[in-house]
DNA sequence: TAGAACGCCACTTATAGTCTGTCCACTTAT
DNA sequence: ATAAGTGGACAGACTATAAGTGGCGTTCTA
């Protein structure tokens, strides 16, 4: 049973914002995004869509890709 | 001056899908999305959320990280 | 001259995304 | 011990926009 895009998603935005000692509600400033934003994204109860995941993977300087790695 | 998201994924699934030599209505209906949908994603003027991105990986049998490419 | 494929427009419905606030767990200072 | 601060889960209500659909025009080609 294959892991949901959106799981893999939350994991590594978390993962990553974690690596920086960012808060939830830091990285969403940064984004540009709401904090209980964030923390639904990260406990993969939202669709996000491309141009938020960019903005994302742009405040934690890594490509999209590497946000659905699995 | 980087590409939008939105654009590269336009892109390669217009790519993917003329490979496999399949109509946007074709692969509109294996993904269960809807013609002029597919249309508006490959022409970048829909801001796609992950569900759909993966349904659509999904069918047209790659990795989501394959969508993003450079 | 028919039909297949696509661009494009207008529209409704569903949900993405914002905001306010409460509660809980864990720290740190008093 | 206990108050005060921080980070996060979660709820509810709202607004902006994504999702989804139908129709028409054009181009190409059989």
């Amino acid at each position: 049973m294959a892991k949901r895009a959106r799981d893999i998603l939350a994991q590594h935005i978390r993962e990553l914002r974690s690596e920086k000692g960012w808060s939830q509600e830091e990285l969403a400033d940064r984004c540009g995004l709401h904090r209980t934003y964030i923390g639904d994204i990260e406990r993969a109860e939202r669709n996000v869509s491309v141009d938020n995941i960019e903005k994302i993977a742009k405040t934690l300087k890594v490509p999209i890709t590497a946000l659905f790695e699995e």
